[in-house]
RNA sequence: GCACCCAUAGCUCAGCUGGAUAGAGCAACGCACUUCUAAUGCGUAGGUCGAAGGUUCGAAUCCUUCUGGGUGUACCA
């Protein structure tokens, strides 16, 4: 791209001055002419000149030096260099040649990527936290594919504990036999209402308990439902048939309900990894470490780990009775896992609330010597609230990801309705296009925001479906593919020389030429946010491009051609970057 | 107590490794559809970048302190 810009520059700056450290380029500012800027304040200790006189000597001999530049313009400190239009149609050309502009092609014999997300637990629906994780997962991973990655996307699920056992008593004392298919509702919503339940029951029996005279801490301890799903957890432990038979079976509701949601997202796994399983991963790892003297081990048994020096605690990795803690299993899972698959880092997508969790994980294995230890990355975001704070599954102001869908949906609907864009659709297609635009519009609103900072969510208003938004890019993506539906069988011949460049033109050429530089900051920074604000950008350029330009009704043949074939070039970009969202791109709304 | 994260327009957010007059969208007001989809475009208005110091030719960005909000600091996961 302005490599070659670059590199003239950089000529330029030795010969004047000696320079060789390092150059850089910016995007000129909009007030100012010019297409790339120069700042020159690093080489006035060289030039002895005023910042003006340094920009222009620069300027000058870049002119003669290098015919991309066909003017340049000094204010201040900064050089601004105007592009020759041969280099505007260089860019052009190039990217309209790619195969697939914006994306590397995935080099299949290279070790993969694995993005680990999602994660949940078995006792209740995905919410809307699991959505932000899931939509977070699933875009990194698109975008590292872009990148030229091979991926492999796992989940792990906590499918074993004491909190699938409260579902499983509950069922057992008031479900009366009832299933999904019997019920009518899905898996993960039948369990978690069961969950619901137990919870209920419990609380009544501790106030019961406490109105005999117990404390609260007592009551809780002694509350018979409560020793009851302990003694379940035992049993489930000593592999009883009965409780495993239940376990086995409510969890498969629960796979069946998630997967439905999953699909209706457009995620899947490559691998399912089950804490069932991989709950005994990592003792053996330790007893390794501490016989390498990783680890210590303390007087009562206890195995540990000190990470003083590091400026982090102790920390334990075996309980004195021998057996492991979350992190042992932690680090036996990520050590399985390169074993399991040929990947050179990890990526894990969880909530910020784990940010220590995962430094301290990341810094044992590095002390256990492995490698790809530096190649390990907590993706970590912040919570999803509500305006009324925190959303407590409990108290049941959690926003149920099947039912923010269906809203999506429905608000997708009524917005389409009343602009009258459904006309001449069969009714399949009608749900189709309120489904992806729906989702659309949540997922960007979710992207599109920095993964670190929290973000409030309030259902009472709705997403919005105007302005920054998903629905604007696929809105965009619609309005080209309609044009280019307009265009078949029109001339597709046009040479450069029967073609003006105007500046919005130039600036959907510039906009697009940055694709590819943004995929790969997106991608080496995990961030779905700079993809999204790439698509919105060439969005609004092309916009802009469209609002000036005439494009079926140019003034020549030629003209017509070559702005079809920015359309087309510009629709399959911004495709391109939406797929990367996990959003799809509706050839009309 | 200690550690980490966040704070930018009324609201929701951009601002990459320090660069020019801090940008979008929503909401408000005004303009533009007999012309390729107005879920659009153009304009007006809106800012002590939480506060105070410091480094620098130059700071929303880096450093220190403080304030406010969040999270973590379990032989839970």
């Amino acid at each position: 791209m302005a490599d070659a810009l670059l590199s003239a520059v950089s000529t330029v700056l030795n010969d004047l001055y000696g320079w060789d450290g390092p150059v850089e380029l910016q995007p000129t500012r909009k007030d100012f002419e010019g297409d790339s800027t120069l700042v020159v304040f690093p080489f006035l200790k060289l030039s002895r000149k005023s910042p003006v006189d340094t920009a222009r000597e620069i300027g000058e001999s870049l002119q003669v030096a290098s015919d991309l530049v066909s003017s340049f313009n000094a204010v201040q400190g900064f050089l601004n260099i105007v592009l020759s239009t041969d280099q505007i149609q260089a860019r052009f050309d190039a990217i309209r040649s790619a195969d697939a502009w914006g994306t590397t092609p995935v080099d299949p014999n290279a070790p993969a990527a694995m993005v680990e997300f999602s994660s949940p637990n078995t006792n209740k629906p995905l919410h809307l936290g699991h959505v932000r994780n899931i939509l977070l997962g699933h875009s990194v991973s698109r975008i590292l594919e872009a990148s030229g990655r091979k991926v492999v996307q796992v989940q792990i699920v906590n499918d074993r504990g004491v909190h699938i056992c409260k579902s499983m008593w509950a069922w057992q004392q008031f479900g009366g036999g009832i299933t999904p298919d019997s019920a009518g509702k899905k898996g993960d919503h039948l369990v978690g209402d069961f969950y619901v339940r137990f919870d209920q029951e419990y609380r009544s029996q501790v106030r019961e308990l406490m109105a005999q005279g117990l404390d609260e801490d007592a009551a809780k301890a002694q509350a018979p439902c409560m020793l009851e799903v302990q003694e379940m957890l035992r049993q489930w432990e000593a592999g009883d048939a009965e409780v495993r038979n239940l376990w086995a079976t409510m969890n498969g509701w629960v796979y069946d309900g998630f997967n439905q949601t999953y699909s209706r997202l457009g995620v899947r796994f490559d691998r399912n990894y089950f804490e069932s399983d991989t709950y005994v991963l990592g003792k053996q790892d330790i007893e390794e470490g501490l016989a390498r003297g990783v680890f210590y081990r303390r007087d009562d048994g206890s195995v540990w780990i000190d990470l003083r020096e590091d400026g982090l605690d102790e920390k334990l990795v075996l309980r004195r009775d021998g057996t492991s803690v979350y992190m042992t299993q932690d680090i036996g899972t990520a050590i399985q896992r390169f074993k399991d698959f040929s990947i050179d880092r990890l990526t894990y997508v969880v909530g910020n609330e784990q940010d220590y969790h995962f430094k301290v994980l990341f810094l044992i294995l590095k002390k256990l010597g492995y490698a790809w230890a530096d190649q390990l990355f907590h993706l970590s975001y912040g919570m999803v609230d509500l305006p009324s704070g925190k959303m407590k599954s409990r108290e049941g102001t959690v926003v149920d990801a099947d039912d923010l869908l269906d809203e999506m949906e429905s608000t997708a609907r009524a917005l389409s309705e009343e602009l009258g864009k459904t006309e001449g659709l069969v009714d399949a297609e009608k749900a189709q296009l309120y489904r992806v635009l729906g989702h659309g519009a949540l997922k960007y609103f979710i992207l599109k925001v920095d993964p670190r900072k929290r973000m409030v969510f309030n259902p009472e208003e709705s997403i919005d479906f105007n302005g920054h938004t998903g629905p604007f890019i696929q809105y965009s993506h619609a309005r080209i593919k309609s044009i280019l539906r307009k265009a078949e069988g029109r001339s597709t011949a046009w040479d450069w020389s029967e073609v003006v460049v105007d500046e919005r033109t130039k600036e959907l050429i510039q906009t697009l030429d940055r694709f590819p530089q943004a995929v790969e900051q997106a991608a080496r920074a995990y961030s779905p946010a700079v993809v999204a604000q790439f698509a919105y950008d060439l969005a609004k350029a092309f916009n802009g491009f469209y609002q000036a330009n005439p494009i079926l009704n140019a003034d020549s043949e030629a003209l017509v051609a070559f702005r079809v074939e920015l359309c087309q070039t510009t629709a399959a970009a911004l495709r391109r970057a939406l797929e990367m969202l996990g959003i799809e791109a509706p050839e009309r709304m």
